[in-house]
DNA sequence: GCTTCGAACTTTAGCTTTGAAGTCTTCAGC
DNA sequence: GCTGAAGACTTCAAAGCTAAAGTTCGAAGC
């Protein structure tokens, strides 16, 4: 599909959006609406960025998040298919077949645990590793170009305040309505 | 599926994140990762609580999707299929389904446009529109929660940096390694 | 020791999306 | 006014996902 070269993805811009948020449905922040929707713009066009880079290493997206779930659980870099499942948020179902695909390409290994044989061991190949790393790097590369122009302190707010945001969206239970209350 | 009713989905705190990426890959900025894992995982979880909003109104995410696209687009809420296949960054093909589903649901009409019969349009109901209303309270409450915390000059400055960075990325070309570079 | 329960994974059926091919309409050139 | 090309949508086959129903193994009770 795609992603058109000037940048635009077919949206308004943001200015546009906004107002047009504030034409359609009066109470509303348009601060927050701003701050939503640029939080929402831009994790889209990473996602688009990331999956340019990982393509270009001949990889999906789905499989970059394997390796990295791998990868970050740390030597000797082995999961069970439900955990792996359950870090990436997938259905078990989902991840067989995943994993079915990444060992045919040699990234990972799937065999069963002698000692328990109800359970299946996946584990990263060198190979594995070696695309991770890649990927990494592309990836690494291109956030610091990202950030680039946002001088010391800022970047130390956002950090901070981008973790307080996330804190409150992971610790507060959300009622029927999906109302945040406080829990910490 | 599930996410956990303790809020965490399967994954490791961000701090526990950070250190493992770390350990992994050492030419890393800790702070630009903190930043950008924490944008990412706040996007993840603004988009599951969108979800169960849209849920407990009887839509997918997917046709609330559409919905505001034609809301956006202000009255009469009238778009073809390809404009919004672009403005969702969807194929053709799966806009002609999700607009087959929605008909029939009764929160869009399709109907040739006679004025050039190569084109359909597609418009809004009533009973669209309302859904919309309802998806927004829903959603802009659950906004105004997750922001409760921040200061005014902590907004100010959010959405500032936030603005900035889109329109780095929007305005930036990548490479073919996938590095940005100024344009503007 | 047999049975039953539960856990971990796989299989199956159905849905949504993509990519490619197909249809229908318009428009430009002859 | 015919023909060819381009545009707008739809149809079709295949990929990847979810939910639900297996299957297999281990552990606890009788």
């Amino acid at each position: 599909m795609g992603d058109t070269p000037g940048g635009r993805l077919g949206e308004p811009t943001l200015e546009e959006q906004i107002a047009a948020y504030q034409r359609e449905f009066q109470d509303l922040d348009p601060q927050v609406e701003k701050i939503v929707s640029a939080l929402s713009r831009l994790n889209r066009r990473m996602n688009v960025a990331y999956s340019r880079q990982t393509a270009a290493l001949g990889i999906s997206n789905a499989e970059w998040e394997v390796l990295k779930a791998l990868v970050l659980s740390g030597a000797p870099y082995r999961m069970g298919p439900s955990d792996l499942a359950k870090r990436l948020g997938l259905t078990p179902a989902a991840m067989t077949h995943r994993i079915d695909r990444m060992v045919t390409e040699g990234l990972v290994t799937r065999e069963r645990d002698e000692s328990n044989r109800v359970r299946v061991i996946v584990e990263l190949t060198p190979e594995g590793r070696g695309m991770w790393l890649e990927a990494m790097r592309l990836a690494s590369g291109f956030e610091e170009d990202l950030l680039q122009d946002l001088s010391a302190e800022e970047r130390t707010v956002l950090g901070e305040v981008l973790t307080r945001l996330l804190r409150r969206v992971e610790h507060a239970q959300p009622d029927a309505g999906g109302r945040l209350s406080d829990l910490d």
